[in-house]
DNA sequence: TTAAATTGACCGGCTGGCCGGTCAAAGTTA
DNA sequence: TAACTTTGACCGGCCAGCCGGTCAATTTAA
């Protein structure tokens, strides 16, 4: 047999250096000899893990929200009581907003080709996906909280998509008007204000 | 004496084919010259309008902030009652994201292209401003109705922010999972969601 | 043991086509 | 005619993807 190489393990190495490259041109500026010279490998070698430049967004969009998953399982590990769930993942998301800026950049190249692309290209489908199971995850917590009498809710899954929408809405903002935000008091605000619209 | 052109209304003319076309294609995929068949003009004329294909979406998103501003006084023209502005408010919001899907793409464009731009980028600073604006007048909308009794709010600038960033996040959910939503049920829930929110 | 053979990962120079922007010429109006 | 506007052919830089060559690692044969 010939060389064995840790075709995984280099594969994520390019995913990674496609993240570099792309949160901080974009896209669409970046060169695949960028991403190539950031993965300390030559231009060639990234078309033999992926098929086009295209297709390595997509594979980098797939890593990106397992990435994001990852983070929030371990920020919330171990934790029982749904209202300190619910607590500990707003401010996670936040944190995370400030920390990894550049990486939610990425998300917009992403909804940007999105947007365009068929109903059942793979960018949509996981886009679609990823937001339906993060909001059937918190929708399992508010329900949680109501069997529990944490939480009054009549339409859990309403309440779910509602928190998460604040939550992205909020990371959107946050990315174009960086000095209007404080972070320990836009926490507070937001906990409080789902708090109280979960009764 | 030289032609009189209306520069006004061509300039307009083109923006709205500028509009068409990235919306449907993505700015970065649309070619000048579409932009320019699809005003029925030529390609060279877009010059005299605008400098260059990346001015031309710095003015774009103007015009479309403009229009959307315009869209939201004609929906709310005349009302008086602090809980019935936020409620149209809210109506004309999801309405909004329903009709004119296409455009709401072209913002994800402008979210891509300003992230990687200067902080001081005309594009950055007409994000923050119409962002300050939009929450400016909804920090008086929510003001006026705990001076009128009709809320309780503490913090009527947060509350605004907190507003905003769910309309915002449900409109980019939505852009992508369109069949998930029921404009009926979700704006009947965010209304609900909003107002008790708002005591 | 070692030299030859085999494999396939890696590379980067090359190219074809694309497209933003230009400008000389044509068109238009007064 | 003169002043101004429009035009689209043209230019030139750019870059995704290709492809033929290389060579380290491994296997095979002696």
């Amino acid at each position: 047999m010939p060389i064995v190489v840790d075709k995984e393990r280099k594969r994520a190495e390019i995913l990674e250096a496609a993240m570099t490259v792309f949160a901080q041109k974009g896209f669409h500026r970046s060169k695949m000899e960028e991403v190539a010279v950031a993965a300390g490998i030559g231009k060639g070698t990234i078309y033999e893990y992926f098929e086009s430049k295209h297709q390595l967004l997509q594979a980098l969009h797939g890593y990106m929200l397992a990435k994001l998953k990852e983070y929030y399982a371990a920020e919330l590990h171990g934790i029982e009581e749904p209202p300190e769930i619910i607590r500990r993942f707003l401010a996670a998301a936040l944190v995370s907003f400030r920390q990894w800026e550049p990486f939610f950049y990425v998300f917009c190249d992403v909804w940007a080709e999105a947007g365009r692309a068929e109903q059942q290209s793979l960018l949509r489908m996981q886009l679609r996906d990823s937001y339906q199971s993060s909001i059937d995850d918190l929708t399992m917590v508010v329900e949680a909280g109501v069997a529990g009498g944490f939480f009054h809710c009549e339409h859990p899954r309403l309440a779910a998509e509602h928190i998460l929408a604040c939550v992205d809405g909020l990371a959107l903002h946050w990315l174009y008007d960086q000095e209007a935000f404080d972070l320990e008091e836009m926490t507070e605000a937001l906990t409080r204000a789902v708090m109280r619209s979960l009764g």
